[in-house]
DNA sequence: TTGAAAGCGCTAACAT
DNA sequence: ATGTTAGCGCTTTCAA
């Protein structure tokens, strides 16, 4: 494999030149560029990026950790990421930590051993050493941010959308159609945005004057096999609801085939709505009503702000929240 | 950031013993490696991959790309290669190319630039390099493997299961049911895939003496959406036929949206078989019957090509056959 | 505009 | 079992 010598021999000129060739091409005569690229091409020459990132102490790169990679919501926001990465000549290095903490560390480590410059967390899971590091220091002390989750308690930047307006949204569309039966299948209890997504749909309640009924909740996990039972055990606890609010999409897909087993039909019988609005949710069946969250545009500003605080080091606690959307289609009707 | 001589130093003994310590503890006395363990401890060592790579000539990284993350068909190749990689202290780095042959080419890249060891492809396009490469050596020059797809005419290992014999399956199935009027959904026509998989569709039908018939032939892209637009087609020009074979599941997908539209009934009216069986095969209605490729398996076997074609050069022409499987769910029916 | 040379942090050959 | 040291390939300061 040639390296910078071999170019530098080759088009008769020293390696600093060749590497100023290459990184900084207005610092060199035109004609020794073209001897200098000339001799790159003959060797096929590629530069060794481990040794110019040692030097540099940079890798050009972002290590993005997602829990499951199949997970259909992850999909725009890593799009957004890659969009502003590359614009700005950086790699985007994807980890699936399947929600196993050693992975994660796994993944999280390439920041601390150089490999990486900085690390996105789109699950709600925080490597190991960076829960030791915030006991310790008010803010994150390598660049860090998170996109849609955040963790209560701890100052990592996050961009997001408003969970709890978004459910309330979700469940003032229900209560709109006029129903009073609302069950909800929410996410695990710990998780944040599971919290602040029961939040909202109680605080829709309240302020129909709902009278908020526990045998209405079920606990999921995200999954649609969890959605799936859930609403099994819904429809057996409590046979009058009219409408099922659940915490994602997955669920939602998984409570409908549930529905469809007791012969009930979704809309008619029971309205469902579910949130993220992932690729799938246009083509259940009945399409489904869902809350949007700007995929994309979350990606896009997770990755600006990486750049800031990479390039500026840390800011003051960062949170950026955009706007959601309420998507209707046919999986919700009015009550009869 | 404390460094390897900072631990010396802390230590009171030489880089190398840190060194030794870290990477090859049993040629290091019990005590001494206290002492460093202490000292690295206290400084939150850690090891920086980049001058590691740089001396050793490797990266303990290998890249896979990715077509679409969102993809479903992925994640259980990538579960299966991130198991052998992680068993033997390889990351493993996820790059989407979005079948953008720049985006391709920088991640095939770090290869090339010592980023990484080896490359892992999961999608039917090659790295520009690669294919300057192929034209000139019998054996790409660098370690490669592909998963699921291959490349007619050029030898770059493979693991993947025989996809005209599966197709073969998929269509004997419908015969079997006695459909006679079966039509195809393909992907684009250029994909080694798609062709196997209309190969073992012609195959099936002469085998059972059934006229080939054009009009029953639609071309896909292997997306949802295509999958619905080439049904829709074949809706209008073959209104007779009693079942389909969709060449991925996505389109089988899109091709059970357009059968409702016509207030045609899937199974009953048209039968529908898929290929891949993806998580969500089990969750369209009715539950999709479908070819199941062996998926943590094929990536699996992919991983450990992989790391004996990095650690013992490149191999002859190289290609594993899995097995598939046909599973029935309730989108296929005999006919009435 | 170009070159010489130091040094990024680590590993491994060699010496003790 | 441990230490000394060269050098991986690059970038950048300093000097010319």
């Amino acid at each position: 494999m040639a390296n910078i010598k071999d170019i530098a021999k080759l088009a008769g000129v020293s390696v600093a030149t060749v590497s100023r060739a290459l990184k900084k091409p207005d610092m060199v005569k035109k004609a020794t560029r073209d001897v200098v690229s000339a001799a790159i091409a003959e060797l096929s020459y590629k530069p060794n990026a481990l040794a110019s990132g040692l030097r540099r102490q940079k890798s050009d790169s972002i290590v993005v950790i997602v829990p499951f990679i199949q997970n259909p919501f992850y999909s725009g926001i890593v799009q957004g990421i890659e969009n502003i990465a590359h614009a700005h000549g950086y790699k985007v290095l994807l980890g699936e930590s399947q929600n196993n903490q050693k992975r994660l560390d796994s993944y999280a480590e390439m920041v601390m051993t150089k490999q990486a410059d900085g690390l996105i967390l789109l699950g709600a899971m925080l490597p190991t050493y960076m829960k030791n590091d915030l006991e310790e220091n008010q803010t994150p002390s390598i660049p860090v941010v998170m996109a849609c989750e955040y963790f209560d308690g701890f100052d990592i930047p996050n961009v997001r959308i408003d969970n709890v307006e978004a459910a309330t949204a979700a469940t003032n569309h229900l209560i709109a159609l006029g129903h009073r039966r609302i069950a909800k299948i929410t996410g695990p209890v710990s998780n944040p945005l599971s919290k602040d997504r029961l939040k909202g749909y109680k605080a829709a309640l309240k302020k129909a004057k709902i009278k908020l009924d526990s045998s209405l909740i079920a606990t999921g996990e995200f999954s649609v096999h969890s959605g799936y039972k859930a609403m099994t055990t819904l429809l057996n606890e409590a046979p009058d609801m009219t409408a099922v609010f659940c915490s994602n999409d997955e669920m939602a897909l998984g409570a409908m085939k549930a529905i469809k087993e007791r012969r009930l039909r979704v809309a008619k019988d029971i309205s469902v709505i579910g949130f993220d609005n992932v690729w799938f949710a246009e083509y259940t069946d009945p399409p489904l009503t869902t809350i949007c969250q700007p995929h994309v545009e979350i990606g896009e500003t997770t990755m600006k702000l990486m750049l800031d605080i990479s390039n500026n080091g840390p800011k003051l606690p960062q949170k950026i929240i955009l706007p959601h959307q309420l998507i209707r289609r046919s999986s919700t009707a009015s009550v009869t």
